[in-house]
DNA sequence: TATATCATGTAATGCGTTACATGATTTA
DNA sequence: TAAATCATGTAACGCATTACATGATATA
């Protein structure tokens, strides 16, 4: 009956184009030319996507024909919205920090534009924490484990661990922007008010 | 005509038989408690994907019943063997580094066993140039592309770089590792040869 | 004797990949 | 005028995910 949420493509569709109308080739153009996000810019993969948003009236087409070349921009609409919010702002589960890093990044990006500075400073605290809880796993198992382990399969091991330990300090650098920045922007209204 | 290469999770399977031969079950369970890759431990990935290997002839199954519960128990065979010694030691494309790191990890933690100390120098030569080529172009982009994006767009983007970078890090420390194993067997050998 | 674990599978579904296909418009 | 780029799609295929299904054996 529902129709099913969006993939991870979807999202990072609906996200893009909330931040500008766009047509399938601008979004192939933004995966084939930004090195952020590891989508594929195949139109077998783009198109298909778009349509079936569409479809579930996530975003909302029209066609353009002004003297240049016939093109389809699309549009977020309401309940497109809605979508994109309640995804960006999903609580951040176990299996997000140990699977799908490469998905939070990509929400990450996105949240500005959408939930604002609060919402982002609320993902940040959770993947800190998340972080912060999981590292130690790593270590445990790699205390216990380990030198069992082949030199290559301990040393793979280790880079798990190291990346997670450097997106953590990322982490908390990403907060303390986001507190500055906060700062910023009362003092700059509490000038105006005055 | 010919069958097609082995997915992500078949050669992750091929390498796991090699270590030791296994059960579809005890795979299941590696996937499920060790922290390194992020396959899914469903029946439903690796029943086939055991299935098709074996279908291929690049593993074969006997089926043990003896006292306790019946289990089947996989092998590699040498076309199997083969298969997962051309795929280690594939050259590491652009591509690898840019969206598929995580496959050149798990290629990594399987060296060892099947290519010995020689073949994994090679991978990480080959793995630290990349990245070493890699991230002054992302630097670049940020330069020229940051000050117009997003505060959380940025960031998201530095988070990037700075797992790049500690993955560069890490590529250094284990050549290190390598190459003082590598002189320790040499030491070893000549004082078993003198 | 009920529950958890061992152990192996199948079926429906959906999505991404690769390859194919088309046509208009700049640029060299 | 040939080639590159703009622009949008379709078709075949394979694979992973989810859910379903079964039955034996420890364990409480």
């Amino acid at each position: 009956m529902k129709p099913p949420d969006p993939t991870l493509l979807g999202y990072a569709l609906l996200a893009l184009i909330h931040q500008a109308p766009r047509s399938g080739y601008d979004l192939r153009k933004l995966f084939a030319t930004t090195p952020l996000m590891s989508f594929s810019d195949s139109p077998g993969a783009i198109y298909p996507a778009l349509k079936k948003l569409e479809q579930t009236g996530l975003i909302r087409s029209v066609v353009r024909d002004q003297g240049l070349r016939r093109k389809r921009v699309f549009r977020l609409s309401p309940s497109g919205l809605a979508k994109l919010k309640t995804w960006l702002t999903r609580p951040v589960q176990r299996e997000d920090i140990i699977r799908h890093v490469d998905q939070l990044l990509v929400r990450f990006g996105f949240m500005d534009e959408t939930v604002g500075a609060e919402g982002t400073i609320d993902l940040l605290r959770q993947m800190e924490s998340g972080l912060a809880a999981y590292v130690p796993e790593l270590q445990t198992f790699l205390a216990a484990h380990g030198p069992a382990m082949s030199l290559s399969g301990r040393l793979a091991l280790e880079s798990g661990i190291s990346s997670y330990k450097s997106f953590l300090v990322w982490s908390r650098y990403a907060l303390r922007q986001y507190e500055a920045s906060r700062k910023r922007v009362a003092y700059e209204t509490s000038q105006h008010s005055s």
